[in-house]
DNA sequence: GCCGTTTTCGGCCCGACTGTTTTCAGTCG
C-alpha cells in the first residue's frame, strides 16, 4: 500500500472502527476511531502535523492514534490495520451499508451462517434460511432484501441541490398541513453540506399521529421504511430517504437543534452543558437539581443558545469546528449573505459553451440587481468548450465596449477562463493576456498528477502577473470526479503572496474551493470571489449555493471581493 | 481509544422505532 492523504486515512480509520464493531471491541475505543476519522477528514494541514509530530495536539487524537495516522500517511499501513483487515472478509464489511443491518447482525450472519457477501446474503433471505436463525425472523429477512435492493439501485449520496429540490415540495406539504404548527428542514441539508445522505424534517403538532399518517401517504412516496406515532422514514422518488420527526410545539426548538446536528456539534454542546449541570435532549434543556430536572423554556433556537450562554450559531457552522468556543466569547463572524454580492466574475456566453448570449447574460445580471458582470468564456485550447481564438476575443471586446458605452446601470468586465496547461502555463500569449480586465485560471484536464506536481502547476499559474482569480482549484465534480490533489496551504500561501483571489465556484456539482480549507485561508487573510460559473441566465442563481458553502467556511462580507463596490473592484483588478 | 477547573482512573450524549421477544437488543440519527 502506498502513502495516504487525509481522506484516505479517514477512510482507513473508519474501516477499522467498523471492523472492531463487528468483532466486538470496547465501544469507547470504537468511538475514538470514528471520531478520529471525522477529525482527520477535516484536517487540511496534515503534512505539517505529521512532519512536526504535532498530531497529538489535535483534539480527539492521542498518542496511539497519532502514531497510526503518521504510519498511514507515510506508508499506508501499520500492523494492527493489516491484522484487522485480515480478520474480516471485505464482503462482510459491505453488509454494514445495508439499511437496518448493523454490526451485531453482521456478526451473526457471518459467524453463524458463514455468509461472506451481500449476494450470498440475498440468496439466504430469498430461500428463507435467514428467518430461521435465532433473533432473526421473516420481517427482518424482507427488510434486508429491501435494503439490498435500495443500495443496489441508488447511490446513497445526493448533491445538495438535488436533495433541496426533492425537499421543497415536502416542506410545502407539511407547512400547509392543518395539524402542523411549525416545520423546518433539519440535518445536513439545513447545514448546507455539499452532499447529503437523506432529508430530515422536524415539525411540531398537537396531533403527531395524524401528521405521520399523512406524511407516509403523501405524493411521491415510493416506500415506507418506518412509520411510528412521532417519527417516520420514507423513500421519495428518485430514491432519497426522507425522515420526519414530530414533537409538541413546546419541544420544537430543542428538537430542531437536535435534528440539525451535526452529531459532533451536538455531542460537544451536550458535554459542555453537562459539565455546567444541564442536560440536553431533543425534548428540552434541563437544569439538573436535587429535586430532579427542571425544563428551561425556550421559544426558539436563539433563546436555546442564549440560555446556554452562547450566541446564536447559524446551522451552516454547526460542524464542531470551533463554533461553540467562538459563540462563548461572542466572537462568531457575521456570515456573508447573497444580498451582500455586488456583482460576479466567472460566467460564459454562446461565444464558447454558454447557452445565453452576451446581451442575455448582462440583462440577467442587471435584472438581479448586480452592478457588474465579468464575462469569462473559455480560452483557445478548450476546443471541447468552443474556446475563443484571438480574433473572436477582439469581436467580444468590441461588443462589451459598446454595451458599456450605451448604458451605465451595469458594468461589463472583459475576462477569460484560461485553461491551466499541464505545466502551469496560461492559454494565451502575454501580449493578449494583459488586455483582459481579469483572468480566471482554471484546471480542466490532466487530473492524474501527484500532489507535488499538481501544486507546482497551480502555483505557477497563480504567479502569472495576469492571473487575478484561481477558478475551481481542484476541478472536482462532486460524486463523480476526485479532482486534482493539491497542497492547499501552499496554494493559499501562493495566492496571498501574489494577491490572487481563490474562487468558490457556486456550481452545485463543484463547490470548489472546498469550505474546509477556509480556516487556514482566514489565518492567511486570503481574498476570495464567489462565482456562478453560469452557462445560462438561470445559472446565475447558483450563486446561492456558493454563498451556502462560503457560510460553512465562516466567510464574511469583507473577505469576498465581489461584495465590494464597483470602483474598488476595478482598482483591485488593476492591482492598484 | 481519548481526556481532565474536584480526575492520570474511570468516565465517555440521548431517545424512538422495529422485530422478536415476554422484557429487550439492535439500529439509527
Amino acid at each position: 500500500m502506498a502513502k495516504m492523504n487525509a481522506q484516505e486515512i479517514a477512510g482507513a480509520l473508519e474501516e477499522m472502527a467498523e471492523i472492531m464493531e463487528i468483532t466486538g471491541e470496547n465501544p469507547f475505543k470504537i468511538r475514538a476511531y470514528h471520531n478520529a476519522a471525522h477529525v482527520v477528514d477535516g484536517l487540511t494541514n496534515l503534512d505539517h502535523l505529521v512532519a512536526d509530530e504535532e498530531l497529538v495536539k489535535v483534539p480527539g487524537i492521542g498518542k496511539a492514534l497519532a502514531e497510526h495516522i503518521a504510519a498511514l500517511y507515510k506508508k499506508g499501513h501499520f500492523p494492527e490495520y493489516v491484522q484487522l483487515r485480515k480478520s474480516v472478509p471485505a464482503g462482510v464489511l459491505d453488509m454494514l451499508r445495508i439499511p437496518g443491518v448493523g454490526p451485531k447482525k453482521v456478526k451473526v450472519i457471518w459467524k453463524d451462517m458463514e455468509i461472506t457477501s451481500i449476494s450470498l446474503l440475498k440468496l439466504a433471505c430469498e430461500r428463507g434460511g435467514l428467518a430461521k436463525i435465532k433473533g432473526f425472523g421473516e420481517k427482518t429477512a424482507q427488510k434486508i432484501l429491501q435494503g439490498i435492493q435500495f443500495i443496489q439501485q441508488h447511490q446513497d449520496q445526493h448533491l445538495y441541490s438535488d436533495a433541496l429540490a426533492v425537499a421543497a415540495p415536502i416542506l410545502a406539504f407539511l407547512k400547509k398541513h392543518p395539524k402542523v404548527k411549525r416545520v423546518e428542514l433539519g440535518g445536513s441539508l439545513r447545514r448546507c453540506k455539499e452532499v447529503v445522505k437523506d432529508i430530515d424534517l422536524v415539525a411540531s403538532s398537537s396531533d403527531a399521529k395524524k401528521v405521520m399518517a399523512d406524511f407516509v401517504k403523501m405524493p411521491g412516496v415510493e416506500s415506507v421504511i418506518n412509520h411510528g406515532d412521532t417519527k417516520s422514514s420514507v423513500i421519495i422518488k428518485p430514491g432519497i430517504q426522507v425522515d420526519c420527526r414530530v414533537v409538541s410545539d413546546k419541544e420544537f426548538p430543542y428538537a430542531l437543534h437536535h435534528f440539525t446536528g451535526s452529531k459532533e456539534h451536538n455531542v460537544a454542546l451536550r458535554t459542555r452543558a453537562k459539565a455546567a449541570g444541564y442536560k440536553i435532549s431533543e425534548y428540552g434543556l434541563f437544569k439538573e437539581g436535587k429535586g430532579g430536572e427542571t425544563l428551561i423554556p425556550c421559544k426558539d433556537e436563539t433563546e436555546f443558545f442564549k440560555k446556554l450562554g452562547l450566541e446564536y450559531i447559524p446551522p451552516e457552522m454547526r460542524e464542531n469546528m470551533g463554533e461553540i468556543e467562538a459563540a462563548e466569547k461572542d466572537k462568531l463572524p457575521k456570515l456573508i449573505e447573497l444580498k451582500d454580492l455586488t456583482g460576479f466574475f466567472h460566467c460564459h456566453t454562446t461565444a464558447s459553451d454558454g447557452k445565453a448570449t452576451l446581451d442575455e447574460m448582462v440583462a440577467g445580471a442587471k435584472a438581479r440587481g448586480y452592478g457588474y458582470i465579468g464575462i469569462s468564456d473559455h480560452s483557445q485550447s478548450a476546443v471541447y468548450a468552443g474556446g475563443l481564438k484571438p480574433a473572436e476575443l477582439k469581436k467580444q471586446w468590441a461588443e462589451i465596449d459598446a454595451i458599456n458605452k450605451k448604458q451605465k446601470a451595469i458594468y461589463v468586465f472583459k475576462g477569460t477562463e484560461s485553461d491551466i496547461h499541464v505545466d502551469g502555463a496560461l492559454d494565451y500569449p502575454d501580449a493578449i493576456l494583459k488586455n483582459f480586465d481579469f483572468v480566471v485560471a482554471s484546471i480542466h484536464g490532466n487530473f492524474n498528477q501527484d500532489m507535488k506536481t499538481a501544486t507546482a502547476r497551480v502555483c505557477k499559474a497563480i504567479s502569472h502577473p495576469a492571473c487575478r482569480i484561481l477558478g475551481h482549484p481542484t476541478g472536482r465534480l462532486l460524486l463523480a470526479r476526485e479532482g486534482l490533489p493539491l497542497d492547499f496551504e501552499q496554494v493559499i500561501d501562493c495566492a496571498v503572496k501574489h494577491d490572487v483571489a481563490i474562487e468558490i465556484n457556486a456550481n452545485p456539482h463543484r463547490l470548489d474551493m472546498d469550505w474546509r480549507h477556509s480556516f487556514y485561508a482566514h489565518k492567511k487573510r486570503l481574498k476570495i470571489v464567489i462565482s456562478p460559473d453560469a452557462h445560462s441566465v438561470a445559472g446565475i442563481d447558483d450563486l446561492q449555493y456558493g454563498i451556502n458553502v462560503a457560510r460553512k467556511g465562516w466567510w464574511t462580507k469583507a473577505d469576498v471581493i465581489n461584495t465590494w463596490p464597483l470602483e474598488k473592484v476595478k482598482a483591485w483588478l488593476k492591482r492598484k
